[in-house]
RNA sequence: CGGGGCGUGGCUCAGCCUGGUAGAGCACCUGGUUCGGGACCAGGGGGUCGGAGGUUCAAAUCCUCUCGCCCCGACCA
């Protein structure tokens, strides 16, 4: 049992003025949060309660799978120079230097020193399978720390690797943190969805994110009600309905017409009377990569043609570009490299197009008679057919799926939606096992790369989305099995001794049947207790008042303010009967 | 990286435009009255106004630089 009146809850009326969603305003109002500085927080009493708990689950479930190891935070150069990361991490890896002058960093993910372990140690098929996992921080320089704990430079990852000898035994270790990431967030009572995923900077093949929808959410969600598909917008796809295609004008070639001034596809759509899906646009991109021999960054154009009213999807376009980073082109660019100025851009007769990489998003394919840029100021042609008009050598799927378009599986209208991402699991296949020389022996004595998969999940992602998914304007509430407490005894006079003396042996007897209780023993009034323990998360509140007179107490569930009356006799019976309903 | 906003007791903010030597509410301490949904009265402690430089007789206030924090954008011809 632990008494308030000698803990340190700090909470507060009013929120930060610059918190903005409602986790970061209980988080901090609630005294379980205290920021240090942009991205980094300290984590007071209740906030650490409830992390030990998230982890403590994280961890039982994890036991049943894999082995927990516990890695160095900071790395040394090499090995992530072995991974061919130290460069493709950027501005992202927090960096530091030795006092002999040798290069280290802060661990973002633990791929590397992993696999370094797996490459030393690792010598037979018979070690395998293999699943270790370690719960520690990790550190990224985000761009842009946000929304509290949700997007922070320092935080808690529950990060586990597996190596196996191929491709089919990856599954069964993939299928396992499914199973169990499924089991942990059950437990956590989140409501969430596994969705397909990119895998990004982490290389690799199938993955899937675990997902919980809030508006305080970064990512964007596709999923379909009918069939179950989900997958993040950066993945997702989707049925267009068919258009139909603009008729031929004139002799059916590409004809110039005047659009004098007009430079965005809204307004040409408009003056020429067609919907923007009778357009293709037309984006060009400076992509630049690190000659890994030179360390010179070598810069290339690119250029995208979409319907006119689709949107580029960086993910995708980040792949069809091998992952080199990069930026849309300046007009100045544009009009040095292409002669063309920028606004005009179009497919047919881009001068100086040698080296440039072209890609026409598949959306276009099929279509007949668009309207696109002449390369001429003041000028778009029609009847712009691609293939017949100009050749394609790339087609790629590169736009964004949006809310309506069709489910790619059954056809019925697809829901976009935010949301947060708890966890996320990787078949990572052999890219860091491969550039890191991690061989074992298969049993024909043959020396083989094992494959790997990693798998994460953000601890403080959990507090922060279980907050996000049950609040109301007095606070938040845990399910129990991740709140700081799983019930508070409220006395609301602690000067009269029979109602201490009542709400001291509830508290202890509720303690003795296993419960975590939090006895607000403080010299407040009623209003000011009660105000507290609503916004702290604690699922459970007794109060302990004037019905002790008749034997009785109010049992209160704070996720729907339900009170009960209940005999202080076998409270602890009445008590596990309401907790386990949940 | 681009744009915007904000830095004044622990918290929320006023004061700044129009320079004259810092204020409210909450929180905190003391005493009293209260005591079931953030009480009231009285008294009290606490602030180099983010930092540096400048202008001025005088700077929280005007100017320059700088640091920090928050938000938006990084979707585009």
């Amino acid at each position: 049992m632990r008494r308030w009146s000698k803990l340190f809850i700090p909470t507060l009326r009013e929120a930060p003025a610059d918190a903005e969603v409602a986790s970061h305003k209980f988080l901090v109002r609630a005294g379980y949060i205290r920021q240090l500085a942009a991205g980094i927080y300290s984590y007071l009493f209740l906030g650490q309660r409830s992390m030990e708990k998230i982890i403590n689950i994280v961890r039982e479930e994890m036991d049943t799978i894999g082995q927990e190891f516990l890695l160095p935070a900071i790395h040394p150069r090499e090995v992530w120079e072995a991974s061919g990361r130290w460069s493709v991490m950027g501005d992202n890896m927090f960096r530091l230097k030795d006092r002999s002058g040798r290069d280290l960093c802060l661990g973002m993910t633990h791929e590397e020193v992993m696999t370094e372990i797996a490459r030393k140690e690792l010598r037979s098929y018979k070690q395998l399978p293999q699943i270790w996992y370690q719960i520690q921080n990790k550190f990224r320089d985000e761009p842009r720390p946000k929304s509290g704990l949700l997007r922070v430079r320092q935080f808690t990852m529950k990060d586990s690797y597996s190596f196996d000898i191929d491709a089919d035994a990856l599954d069964v270790s993939y299928k396992k943190h499914y199973d169990v990431y499924c089991r942990i967030f059950d437990r956590c009572g989140l409501k969430y969805m596994a969705v397909e995923a990119h895998s990004g900077a982490m290389g690799g093949s199938m993955s899937h994110e675990f997902m919980v929808f809030t508006e305080a959410g970064e990512d964007m969600v596709a999923h379909c009600a009918a069939c179950g598909y989900a997958a993040n917008l950066e993945k997702a796809t989707s049925k267009l309905d068919v258009i139909e295609d603009l008729g031929a004008s004139g002799d059916g070639k590409p004809e110039l017409v005047e659009t004098l001034g007009m430079k965005t596809i809204e307004d040409v759509a408009k003056f020429l009377g067609v919907s923007p899906k009778q357009k293709m646009k037309t984006l060009a991109y400076t992509a630049s990569e690190i000659d890994k021999k030179t360390g010179e960054t070598r810069n290339s154009p690119v250029i995208v043609f979409m319907r006119g009213d689709h949107m580029l999807n960086e993910a995708k376009f980040s792949t069809a570009i091998g992952g080199k980073t990069f930026r849309p082109m300046q007009p100045e660019e544009i009009e040095k490299v292409f002669k063309s100025p920028a606004g005009y851009l179009g497919p047919i007769g881009i001068p100086n197009t040698d080296g440039v990489l072209i890609i026409v998003d598949s959306a276009l394919k099929g279509r007949k008679n668009l309207v696109a840029g002449a390369n001429k100021e003041n000028y778009h042609l029609k009847n712009v057919t691609p293939e017949r008009d100009f050749p394609v050598a790339n087609w790629a799927d590169l736009r964004n799926a949006s809310e309506g378009e069709g489910c790619p599986n059954c056809g019925a209208p697809l829901k976009v939606a935010k949301a947060v991402e708890i966890g996320h699991i990787f078949k990572l296949g052999y890219k860091y096992a491969e550039s890191m020389g991690a061989r074992v022996l298969d049993k024909d004595g043959k020396e083989v790369t094992p494959i790997m998969g990693s798998y994460g999940i953000g601890i403080e992602r959990i507090l922060t989305s279980a907050i996000e998914q049950s609040n109301d304007e007095n606070g938040f509430f845990l399910t129990p099995a991740i709140a700081s407490f799983d019930v508070i005894i409220v006395p609301t006079n602690i000067s009269d001794a029979a109602l201490m003396s009542a709400a001291e042996q509830i508290a202890k007897e509720l303690e003795d049947a296993g419960y975590d209780v939090l006895f607000d023993d403080r010299d407040e009034r009623a209003g000011v207790k009660f105000k507290d323990a609503d916004l702290v998360g604690i699922p459970f509140r007794i109060n302990v008042g004037k019905k002790v007179s008749e034997g009785k107490v109010e049992l209160v569930r704070r996720s729907t303010r339900e009170s009960q009356d209940a005999n202080i006799a076998g409270i602890a019976e009445t008590f596990k009967s309401v907790i386990n309903q949940l």
